[in-house]
This record gives structure tokens, sequence and C-alpha cells, in this order.
DNA sequence: GTACGGCCCTGTTAGC
DNA sequence: TGCTAACAGGGCCGTA
């Protein structure tokens, strides 16, 4: 299930290996969720960006294709000109030579077992069609973001912090990993509704670093979970709450528990994240 | 504008 | 051993 970290990773990189190179082919899977990829013939990308937890591939022609992996979605870079087949195939592209390099065509396949991913073309820079990426809050390492105003974003509605945080609103690219881990870093119960400004200052704080210790782990692979060598993030090995339900709290060995909130199986501990 | 439930999907796992 | 049902969950959409 990527998340910032994950997504961060893949973007990484995939710009060295599709910048400057010019889609000849496309295809997809017939559901109109991967469609979109076969606009891009003819577009050269000129960058790989991210937003949240959407990829956005910049082109000449001023439009962008938006990439969003949900659960399983995985990118792989693949030294073939032949097209790609494959069980869990959704979409392709077969990208030329860079124009500052001698490297025959290569196909870059993107492969989502549940289909919970998605593609778009948009105008550059217009998401108006993309809700949850035009209403994503700030980027959590955007200098000039502060405690304050995510304590002004976390204010807005009644819902949990827990749905709050993964709605992208009040922070983007933050999802049901990372929002335990947190919570749990911060001692802060997943059920609150409402946080005062030290507490919104603490969870930034431990956003923060779950999420750069997920982006220096190369991201947290469950199962499906890889980068586009196919490799697999490290970041598991850190997690101290998520998944762990009914295990003992590595801060105060009291049972942590899981239950779900607004549907997502989340896993806290009662005892030092009691308020 | 906000809240909330249902839906999309398929591989894995638990239970019988 | 083999079958069935439950479960996982990010984002979107319709309804209240």
């Amino acid at each position: 299930m990527p998340e910032l970290p994950e997504v961060e990773t893949i973007r990484r990189q995939l710009a060295p290996l599709t910048v400057g190179r010019t889609v000849l082919g496309a295809d997809s899977h017939p559901s109109t969720k991967f469609t979109p990829a076969r606009l891009m013939i003819g577009a050269t990308f000129t960058g790989v960006g991210r937003r949240g937890k959407y990829l956005l591939f910049s082109t000449n022609d001023d439009r962008e294709l938006v990439a969003h992996l949900g659960m399983t979605g995985s990118f792989r870079f693949t030294g073939s000109d032949r097209a790609p087949t494959g069980a869990h195939l959704r979409a392709w592209w077969q990208l030329g030579p860079g124009q500052e390099r001698d490297d025959g065509v290569d196909v870059l396949r993107f492969d989502d077992i549940r289909r919970f991913g998605r593609l778009r073309v948009v105008t550059a820079g217009d998401y108006s069609d993309i809700p949850t990426l035009a209403g994503a809050g700030p980027e959590p390492f955007d200098p000039d973001f502060n405690a304050e105003q995510f304590w002004e974003r976390l204010a807005v509605g009644k819902r949990r912090i827990k749905t709050k945080l993964l709605s992208q609103r009040p922070i983007a690219g933050v999802g049901n990993i990372y929002a335990d881990e947190a919570l749990w870093l911060a001692g802060i119960n997943p059920n609150v509704s409402r946080l005062g400004r030290q507490r919104a200052a603490d969870l930034l704080d431990a956003l923060r670093i779950v999420l750069d210790q997920g982006l220096a782990n190369g991201g947290t692979t469950l199962r499906d979970y890889r980068n586009i060598d196919g490799g697999s993030g490290e970041n598991q090995k850190q997690l101290n709450v998520y998944g762990r339900g009914g295990q003992a709290c590595p801060r105060c060995h009291h049972v942590l528990r899981s239950a779900a909130i607004d549907g997502r199986t989340t896993t806290w501990c009662p005892t030092c994240q009691r308020h």
C-alpha cells in the first residue's frame, strides 16, 4: 500500500529512466481506470514529480500523466522493445531512446493486482477532475508548512483524527501505516476529533519522523509493494504498531488494540495513547 | 460543506 | 484436501 515514502522512492527511480524519452506506443487494460495511458503516445516526458501519493509525469505538450498506485500498483522498467504480457498488467508505454543517450527502445509497464490504481491525463496543473489531489493538504516536508497551519487544518470538521489524516486534506501522502505509526509516536488516540496546538505540533513532528524513516528505508513492504527494480522496502522492520494488534506495546508493554475506524483497520495502544 | 456507507477488485487466510 | 466466506483498503460517488 504505497504511501508517500514508497511513491517518492519510485519517483526517484523513474525520473532518470523516463525524462527526455518519447512514447512511441502504449496500450492498456480496457478499464477506464487505465485507458488514459494510451493518450501519451507521441508525448515526451519532461519530468516526474509527486504530490502526496500521486505520481505526476509532465510532458512537452503541457500535459501530465497522473498515476495513483492504489494498493498494489507498481511500475517496472524492462529493457525490451516487445509488448509486455502478464496477468496483472494494466498499462504499458514503449519509450524511444533519449536525446542524450544511446539506449534503445524500452518499455515502462504498470501492473496492479487489485486494480485500485488509476491513471489520468490532465492539462498540466489542472487537477479539478481528481478531487483528492485537488484538495490535498501541504506536503509534509514543505519548509513553509508549520505546526500552526497543521493545527488549523486539523480543526476543520468533526471526524476522528485518524479519518482526517487519511482524507489527505490536513496533510498529503499519509496512509494507514504511517498514520498509525505517527499517532503512536505522538501518543495520540486515533479516535479523538480535536487536538490542541501543542498536540498538533507533536503529531506533525511524528509524521515527519515516520515518513522520513520510511523514505530512508526505501518504503514499507508488507505484501505487494515493490520498487521499480522489483526490490522490497525495509521499513516494515521498524513498525511499532501497524499490524501488531494483540501484541505488546513497544513503549509501555500493554496490549495493543486493533479495531476498524471508519472502515480502516487501526492499531493503537489504549494505555499510552489514552487521549 | 460535511458525514457516511457502499463500491471497486483479487489474493490470502481462516474456518468448516 | 477442498471449498467458502471474510478480509485487506485508497479513493470516488451518491445520498443524507
